[in-house]
DNA sequence: CCTACCGATCGGTAGG
DNA sequence: CCTACCGATCGGTAGG
């Protein structure tokens, strides 16, 4: 699997195995959750022995938290850029739909799983706040943007908080993401961009038809 | 933990047992996921040895499909109870929502995860057909009805198929049923009638203001 | 339905 | 970074 040609034993440079490990780790744990994979495999996927990653990381645990720190440092940079642009708030959340339909590989549902069963509470707390603080924040800010702009409806009865806004937001992501779900529903093969274009005009004016007004609930 | 008073080693009514296993897989897969409980974990939950499980399962993977399409019989059952009453779409989907929100314990996220890595090819199409026939179609058909009635939009670059937004519906419901979102989102507590109510509303309406257009995209 | 037990595999350590 | 190895635990079987 390896494809350096140094010798078995020999060190390579600083800082390479590490990064290497954390790519490795990143695919596996994205394909198969946490404790599907196994150490073992993760060092063979980087040609190097199993006790090896514990020269750079203390336990299993450790190397997930710092993958995925590493992937949402990525995520927020990106979000960030998009959100300061200047255009329309609809044109500002199709391109962030478009990035992460693009860029994500974890599926949220299996992340917060595992955060939530396999790690310890500190560290849970540690990936709780960096997503929150990486993902949710920067298209909450987007939602607070249009809800003062008076282009969406306030918190309240009839929606929620801009941070739940943007949990339902990347929810339908995660949604048209996932394999599995694509599956069972006859839907027609759709390009990134008109799934991130439709990812935005469920989310702003949900199924129903346009002039129609049904019952109010 | 057994609530009985039978002699150890001695069998109980016949059916008993596998029922008391059933509900034990159920509470523990669905607070775990399947790799993480252990079928030692759920024979001591009945009180009972761990091989004697295989006394009414063939193994591990057999039990928790088992356990899986009983629940889906049961919400299969509920749900198309609620689809034939003689109501508004709106109404249907809010009393939909509202029996998922009160009888949902297994997250559909960790259920497709575990179907798909954990299983063998022939019983994740088993699952997978159940969960589609008693999940999805029920659903699907209260907005393809509402399709049909020019309520909802048909499907195509603006919609979706009814299986689609079936799925939407229910990875919404998903996420309010989930407690780690509901901790990230700044929301205040709703009750279960608030909840249905409001995942009609941003199923149908999404979250944009009512009198407002924004951009189309 | 129990006791006893198996081979496989896991995360992690010792020592070089 | 490797070889060698550990204790723990897993799903599953034998035999009664």
């Amino acid at each position: 699997m390896s494809q350096d040609a140094r010798k078995k034993g020999e060190p390579r440079e600083a800082g390479e195995t590490r990064r290497q490990i954390l790519q490795a780790a990143q695919h596996l744990f994205a394909a198969h959750g946490y404790r599907a994979v196994t150490t073992r495999q993760i060092a063979e996927a980087c040609g190097i022995t199993q006790p090896a990653l514990y020269k750079h990381f203390g336990d299993k645990q450790d190397l997930y938290v710092s993958m995925l720190l590493g992937e949402v440092a990525q995520v927020k940079t990106a979000l960030e850029r998009i959100v300061q642009r200047e255009a329309p708030i609809p044109e500002r959340l199709r391109l962030t739909a478009l990035y992460l339909l693009n860029n994500t590989r974890h599926d949220i549902g299996m992340m917060t799983h595992d955060m939530s069963t396999e790690l310890s509470q500190d560290r849970q707390h540690i990936l709780e706040h960096a997503f929150v603080d990486g993902l949710v924040q920067p298209i909450a800010a987007l939602f607070e943007e249009g809800m003062r702009q008076g282009l969406m409806r306030l918190p309240g009865q009839d929606s929620v908080s801009p941070q739940m806004a943007a949990l339902l937001f990347l929810n339908i992501i995660d949604l048209f993401t996932a394999q599995s779900f694509q599956d069972m529903a006859a839907e027609p093969r759709r390009s990134k961009t008109e799934q991130a274009r439709l990812i935005v005009q469920l989310s702003l004016y949900g199924m129903a038809q346009r002039q129609e007004r049904l019952d109010p609930l």
